[in-house]
DNA sequence: GCCGACACACTTTTT
DNA sequence: GTGTGTCGGC
């Protein structure tokens, strides 16, 4: 990308960009782009200059809103692509954003350097402006295990107990405290003695001392190193007043202090700023987001105009009469009412259910799944949104049962993989000697024999003469301080490093990827790792090397990968999605599953004791989120027991369905079609539960089985096809490579239960005992060889 | 320094 | 019930 701080000319410059800029906007010149939008859409789109406050129901096409208003901003040549800051939260909605935004204007949307999340944007500023706030412009970003780790030894070093004290805890204070913007000088006197008996502000201070020995910054910096840039260099924030003549911000609600503290800041030069957001839609308050700053909007920006969009796209009446009753028993809220023009008088009733326990709502869900599916309803229209991520586990083992495709969305990002983790060390070290984090993080991975006290020697001895570790390391090979066997290892790792670092840019950067993890035994240990996940792990890392493709240098990705930690997953396979309530935000389905809802659980009780009120009203935000990601269908369920930390507890069914407008709901009375399975059937658990009544008796008819059937078919045709793979969490059935049947005893591999071996098969269905599971019934185009 | 045993927790998650 | 992280023994 060019230059960012290339000053555009104020006015078109004939020749260069400016006309290529102008071509290429051309075609949106025309009124049709303002022509397909609604009266309030079109106000929010054309209302450019001054505060607007944009409230956009779900649904009510936000998106459409804020791409179209900065195609008409270009449009009506009020400003260059440049000029123009739009900030959204993750880096998902600034890729569609930025996509949705191309199909409009061209390849002009290419200049719209200022595009991004918050830490995007922060970190780029910053970069250009490190000295100022005693960086180097190369300074390197923490991700939390790395924060973490730091605040243990800040701990450590104080002397104090990290067990009564643990650094997890210490980095959620800190957190909270950047996320308020406050530096440790601003910490209010009340609430730094909150840790250690009153050494939380101290604490807070040496871990940024320590940062800044690293050169390092941890995500909370990005933003509050802006704050105290902009506010310590007038003439900085200057430059950006005179730069940004359009603001725009995606997710009002979801701000935080610093956030709302950095906009205010750069807002303040030309006003115009222009933010959306939904304060119904505001579920993050328990990691700093402040719905005020959307509710008090109006006295932050005096004359600011606040257009409500209503109209909602979506869902039909009943979904909408469900989710607009419920949220009305929301106290301080701005208050919107959803409503549609396509109403269809056929549409299902909002659908209430009960069940047993989380297993026959496993069940019964499926059966609804598979019965939409026979209608010929798509599995990616279909969603099951949990409130916490242990209820998923009853959906995935009904599923892998069933042979139903799924996948799962959130859980353990890619990034964030042990493996994953650890390669980049290795990177990082060899690209940046410096990286101390990166350099402990893998020291000993695989066992070298350098130990804790070794560690804890270079340490101190590079703490003491204020150099890295590395550079610690290899003064103490010189020395006989650390034992010989240790000392030759030490060494090896030394040269080895030496060794790469000195083949950067000499060959191809996979080449180089794929050869620090051979030569330093890394790849080595996963193999003789005997464990389910071992192969997996493995793939992870080559699906790393090929990530890396993309990307110019080592460095190049390394500075990608801080701030982007997600990966596409658009896999084409037609699955039904299951993911929490908070990752639902801002997706649709056609019909969407809510199980789970009971007292305790949603709302949570964690929610209720720790935030009280506000906390119940969060939870029913959470509730309008779910309800209104539905187009078609919304089916709500509740059990009668559940397990919870490993004991039955009966169940009281949530609050929230009394707050559902009768009008609107359907109750089903009883949906349990298994008279006689395993009824008060606590306690009786284990394989054997496959056996009772048989729950496969029409398994032939469904379309699990004819799938399963299609496969392996396919899988006939083209050997090709490889072994299930795990991606992001996600589960996709792949054929077996193989029509013929599998034979007693086989051994086989299973993405997520491992190796085993065959003891029976019925039709597709094969039961397996897992060497680490145990005895499981899975169907065959789940497992692969092994 | 390494491996096995016990304790402990266990809502939500982005950058 | 299950996974993770720390302590103690070898």
């Amino acid at each position: 990308m060019s230059d960012p701080f290339d000053p555009p000319a104020p006015g078109p410059r004939p020749g260069g960009i400016a006309a290529r800029a102008m071509a290429a906007r051309a075609p949106v010149a025309g009124p049709d782009y303002v022509a397909r939008l609604n009266p309030e859409q079109r106000l929010a789109v054309e209302t450019t200059e001054g505060p607007v406050l944009v409230l956009a129901g779900a649904g009510t096409g936000k998106t459409r809103v804020l791409t179209t208003r900065i195609a008409h901003i270009l449009a009506s040549q009020k400003a260059w692509p440049s000029q123009i800051l739009a900030v959204t939260f993750t880096n998902k909605a600034a890729r569609e954003m930025r996509q949705r935004i191309g199909d409009l204007i061209g390849s002009s949307v290419e200049g719209m350097a200022w595009l991004g999340t918050f830490h995007a944007i922060g970190v780029k500023i910053l970069r250009r402006h490190a000295e100022l706030v005693g960086l180097k412009p190369s300074f390197t970003i923490l991700d939390t295990d790395d924060q973490i780790r730091l605040m243990k030894q800040v701990i450590q070093a104080e002397g104090i107990d990290e067990k009564r004290w643990p650094a997890k805890q210490l980095a959620a204070l800190i957190d909270s405290w950047k996320n308020r913007g406050l530096t440790p000088k601003d910490v209010p006197p009340g609430e730094g003695g909150a840790f250690a008996g009153g050494k939380g502000v101290k604490f807070y201070t040496a871990y940024q001392d320590r940062l800044k020995v690293l050169n390092a910054c941890d995500f909370g910096d990005l933003l509050l190193e802006n704050l105290r840039l902009f506010r310590e260099h007038p003439d900085v924030l200057k430059e950006y007043h005179e730069r940004f003549r359009y603001m725009l911000v995606d997710e009002y609600q979801d701000t935080n202090i610093a956030q709302y503290l950095w906009l205010r800041l750069l807002a303040q030069g030309r006003r115009n700023i222009c933010c959306v957001g939904d304060d119904d839609q505001s579920i993050y308050g328990w990691r700093g987001a402040e719905v005020d700053n959307i509710l008090r909007f109006e006295k932050d920006f005096p004359g600011a105009v606040v257009i409500r969009l209503e109209r909602n796209y979506r869902s039909t009446g009943h979904i909408l009469g469900a989710a607009s009753h419920l949220i009305a028993h929301n106290e301080g809220r701005l208050g919107k009412t959803l409503f549609t023009d396509a109403d269809d008088p056929d549409a299902p009733k909002v659908q209430v259910a009960s069940s047993w326990d989380s297993e026959e709502e496993a069940r019964a869900i499926g059966e609804e799944i598979e019965s939409l599916q026979r209608q010929g309803h798509a599995l990616n229209e279909m969603a099951i949104l949990v409130r916490a991520s242990f209820q998923m586990r009853s959906f995935e083992d009904r599923f892998v049962t069933l042979g139903l495709n799924y996948r799962v969305i959130g859980g353990p990002r890619f990034y964030e993989r042990a493996e994953i983790r650890d390669a980049l060390a290795y990177f990082r070290v060899v690209a940046q000697p410096a990286d101390d984090l990166a350099f402990e993080r893998i020291v000993n991975t695989p066992r070298r024999g350098i130990g804790e006290t070794t560690v804890r020697l270079l340490y101190d001895h590079a703490r003491s003469r204020q150099i890295p570790i590395l550079q610690a390391a290899d003064e103490l090979t010189q020395t006989s301080e650390i034992a010989a066997k240790t000392r030759t290892s030490l060494r090896e790792l030394i040269a080895s490093f030496a060794r790469w670092r000195n083949s950067l840019g000499a060959i191809k950067h996979t080449e180089l990827a794929e050869t620090i993890l051979e030569e330093s035994g890394y790849t080595e240990m996963w193999q003789q790792d005997r464990s389910a996940d071992a192969p997996g792990r493995l793939e992870n890392l080559k699906e790393l090397i090929r990530s890396m493709e993309g990307f110019e240098s080592l460095e190049a990705f390394l500075e990608h990968i801080a701030l982007v930690m997600d990966r596409d997953s658009a896999e084409n396979n037609d699955a039904v999605s299951i993911m929490t309530l908070h990752s639902a935000k801002g997706l649709e389905f056609e019909t969407v599953f809510l199980p789970g809802w009971e007292e305790g659980l949603f709302p949570h009780q964690r929610a209720l004791d720790e935030s009280g009120r506000a906390g119940l009203e969060e939870e029913r935000r959470l509730a309008y989120v779910g309800i209104t990601r539905a187009k078609k269908r919304a089916l709500i369920w509740f059990a009668s027991n559940r397990r919870i930390h490993g004991l039955w507890q009966s169940t009281v069914p949530s609050r929230f369905l009394d707050e559902l407008p009768e009008k609107h709901v359907d109750v089903v009375e009883q949906t349990s079609s298994y008279g006689g399975y395993n009824v008060g059937g606590i306690g009786n658990y284990g394989a054997s539960r496959f056996d009772r009544a048989d729950p496969f008796a029409n398994t032939y008819s469904t379309p699990g089985w004819q799938r399963a059937q299609k496969n392996r078919a396919e899988g006939a045709k083209s050997k090709s096809y490889g072994a299930s793979r795990l991606i992001e969490g996600e589960l996709i059935a792949k054929s077996t490579g193989s029509a013929s049947a599998y034979a007693l005893g086989e051994r086989v591999f299973h993405q997520k239960f491992g190796y085993g071996a065959i003891t029976e098969i019925e039709g597709n269905k094969l039961t397996v005992d897992f060497e680490k599971a145990g005895s499981k019934k899975v169907v065959d185009s789940f497992v692969t060889k092994g």
